[in-house]
DNA sequence: GATGAATGAGCCTTCATTCAT
DNA sequence: AATGAATGAAGGCTCATTCAT
């Protein structure tokens, strides 16, 4: 009689070790072996559970997407709607929270963009999350300026957001949060002071 | 006496084939078999060549930083010293130069930066050029504004110039160079218009 | 659960396996590819159940040492405590035993003994047994002579003991275990003759 | 024009060279190409000199027996020829000469043995030597036993050098010359008394 | 559900040798 | 005479996966 329930244990384990791994010996060197070493259960198990590795890569970042995309859902549930400035400084203060900045999630995300390129699964997964930041972004500037120059902002605080990040995932020393939080803030508002001095005086 | 003038031939021609197999197959899949292989020699003249794998790893990655300080230089020498924005536009436009665009440089050097995260050797060159196109920024924004304004969006260009560049590595229609520009040159004058106007008002 | 009881199986089957390679083509040849392929099994599981091949080397090594140990033990309890030379020729004896004349261990074991000089784990085993050898022959000796000589003695029949060891192994033939219990035997009573009428005359 | 002449510096050259390699990283791993670095010449010019790395080896050994043979003649052209005990202390003391000690020849020495039992080139050259040695000491024996009696002491006696030279090389402290010249001059002035002895008794 | 036994493919590297110069 | 370019074979090892228990 099998043990039921195991699944629930079992994947989110096989995940976590991932990173794990990952972040110790990097994407190339991650073996099913050390991750199940990591584990502390036997390598066969990630076929039983994930049909394989590519399996458990792809649910590995599933999950952390999922992690980012539940974060910044809950921060903009805390912040009014018309708050512009407030709910694009939730968003990307999600994209550097915490969690974000546990150092496997960022090697293992850099890891990821990288397969991505060759591994259709993985691409698909990333341009999902890409094109899900730009229309949360575009859907909040859209209140303050036109369509077109909204694209443009989005874009620009977008590549804002990976380009900080990346710097971080490759700095010993770990990203500085602050730094992407304040540098975004920045030219957001004076975008803002900008465009509407630029409102009001060509309406 | 050996056959002369080979090590001139041989070394960019793997360090190509290097590139074009990392495009093909990823930096994962990228074996000294398929490298010999796409440069039509045998595999055992990596290690004749270059001492190993490793070894042509970090030659090609160094030909690739390499390639993008000599264009930068390039371009930097046809704008007059002054033109702040002219020459922060070329360091810009070298990064986005269709020979950075080529798809198998984009890739590889991708597959870099994940790789640097745990490869010590990649590590340090990969940070050389990181300071250096920071160094570079910074010296043109100190002539239009303070120090510590000039640090920080001259990381803020560097952040945009990675964000852009990393996003356009994902998309299968490659990046749109002119974007990037655009993306950049709009929040370039954002922030010299405010500097020459706090400037004027406080001199 | 896994096949069971299959390493008791596969670790002698595989040490016999490397011997029987070693009399065949040398330690030189003999490979991992080798090994596996004498053993009927694939070349992998010597890694599995050794992690590697010199741990594969190690363990043949130390199974005839304790093979040889055990042999000279069993002796040994059959002859009376006090009967030196019938001790000593039993040590003898096991040393140019049926099993220890198998031509694929002498080869094995001649094989290691260059080995040995460059290979500090194999020295390390050799080094033990030697001192074994020379203290089980000295302990039955210094019953009829003064420690010194014993220490002398014990010294030149275990040299004589390998020497003609190793000239057997050399020879196509192979040794004669006779030759040996007989030049070893002369020599011995040699000694204890003269160390009886020693003592007999300065008691 | 070729320079001449070139033979007699290379090939000692080369032969020494093998001989510090082997004693550096063992016969298994030593490559033509170590070889060559040793002696400061390219690898290729082995098989210019030699015919391969085979007729290096071979070579080499020839050599090692060589210095032998002509060092043990030297000596014995000093001992008058019915001085049994002087000329095989002559030849046992040439087998543990200073140049027999040298670390180099002495792991040279053991790695040849090893080899020769899968090498038939080796093996020839080695038994030439074994005989030799025996047919030496047996002829020196001749003037004071019986033939079948001087065959087994011999036969001891060469042994014992065997023996004793094979356990100090694999003594990391080397091998003690004079325990070597000890043990086998007290056993064959023992065995002489003894013999005489016995004539006496039984003319 | 979970394990370890077992495998075949593939990887990087070392090596002895040949060849053009 | 001597070199380095170049190769193909082989080596040990790692790996993802399958399978019997």
């Amino acid at each position: 009689m099998p043990k039921v329930g195991m699944p629930k244990i079992r994947r989110p384990q096989l995940i976590r070790a991932t990173m794990d791994v990952i972040n110790q010996v990097g994407f190339l060197n991650a073996s099913v072996a050390k991750i199940g070493q990591q584990a502390g259960v036997s390598p066969s198990i990630i076929n039983h559970y994930f049909g394989g590795k590519s399996g458990l890569v792809e649910a590995t970042m599933r999950s952390i997407l999922q992690d980012l995309a539940q974060g910044i859902n809950l921060r903009l549930s805390t912040v009014p709607k018309n708050d512009t400035l407030g709910r694009i400084e939730a968003i990307v203060g999600e994209n550097f929270s915490s969690h974000q900045q546990d150092e496997a999630v960022v090697k293992t995300w850099l890891a990821f963009w990288a397969q991505a390129m060759h591994d259709p699964a993985l691409n698909r997964l990333q341009r999902v999350n890409e094109k899900r930041l730009l229309s949360y972004l575009r859907l909040e500037l859209k209140r303050s300026m036109p369509h077109q120059q909204a694209q443009m902002v989005a874009t620009s605080i977008a590549a804002l957001i990976d380009g900080i990040w990346l710097r971080g995932a490759l700095n010993p020393q770990g990203m500085d949060p602050d730094l992407a939080r304040r540098v975004v803030k920045d030219y957001l508002s004076l975008y803002l002071q900008t465009a509407s001095k630029n409102r009001a005086i060509k309406p």
